[in-house]
DNA sequence: ATATTTGCAAACTGTTTGCATGTGT
DNA sequence: ACACATGCAAACAGTTTGCAAATAT
């Protein structure tokens, strides 16, 4: 918030690496994409363009709607983020390095990525098994994340 | 249609098999909810509502838009149809009984299921790895299958 | 100075809904 | 007869697009 560079003369904050990452996903690291980026970042489930609109106007920001729009796609193209397609409105999740699948939470709508290499290979068991050349990248499974479970134990049975 | 059983009696056509299929699943047999079932079963790629609607009218029977989305809800809510959220338009499939999960391949769109207990309980392994417990039935991986996989071996490389 | 990006508003697409009519039992 | 399913058209939600003003390099 000070821009006084005077002590902090070296050190990388989130904001620059924030730019960083754009610029080397070929993006100009415009103000607007930043504060998408930042947005999306910091959550666990996937995120609507208008959430992130109401979020970022909420703190703020003027942003267009069509900005977001725009500017999700563009992160997402560029391999930065996860696209979700859920009921109706795509939502969008940081996107890890390395091989992985999404574990995705029907209550409570969390991602989490889970190592596809753990679990001794099994994409690639399918690739051999089914004629099926799997995308470990977009692979996903739904379910019910373990706090969700023990949290509702005794909710809706069925 | 004819109101007259004198000449079939006891044969169970496919026809009546849906209408069967429908009504175990809690859903009055009418004709178009038995249209729609038929045109959803023969199809090994998802379909949306629109192009269920166009084959329906190429075939020269009259439905309705609502209609058509109507019944593709309710089937998919009876557990009758699996649904694939896809870009924009949501698409639906035939759902078989078993514990099996889906092999989505991103080039033809063909949706296969493959068994979910063939590769050494790998759901279960996630549950009791990763504190998640996954839905066999909503487990999903993208790719290319064998056939577009040598179909277009020297297209874009990447 | 020049190429992009942004915001706005209007256009679109896929889907849902109210209501009168038609259909099944 | 009666409840439910259907069709139509209008309403909606999410998303995209054209274009002039703002911004970045």
């Amino acid at each position: 918030m000070g821009p006084d560079p005077t002590t902090a003369p070296r050190e990388p904050r989130a904001d620059e690496d924030v730019a960083e990452r754009l610029r080397s996903a070929g993006l100009s690291p415009t103000q607007r994409r930043r504060r998408v980026l930042e947005a999306v970042e910091h959550r666990q489930r996937p995120v609507s363009a208008h959430e992130l609109y109401v979020e970022l106007a909420g703190q703020g920001h003027r942003v267009g709607m069509s900005t977001v729009y725009r500017a999700l796609s563009a992160l997402a193209e560029a391999g930065l983020l996860h696209v979700f397609a859920g009921d109706g409105e795509t939502r969008y999740r940081l996107c890890a390095a390395g091989r992985h699948y999404h574990l995705v939470c029907r209550r409570c709508g969390t991602v989490r990525e889970y190592p596809a290499d753990d679990d001794g290979a099994w994409l690639d068991r399918i690739a051999a098994d089914a004629d099926f050349q799997p995308d470990p990248r977009k692979a996903e499974v739904q379910g019910v994340c373990g706090t969700c479970l023990r949290a509702g134990q005794n909710g809706t049975a069925g």
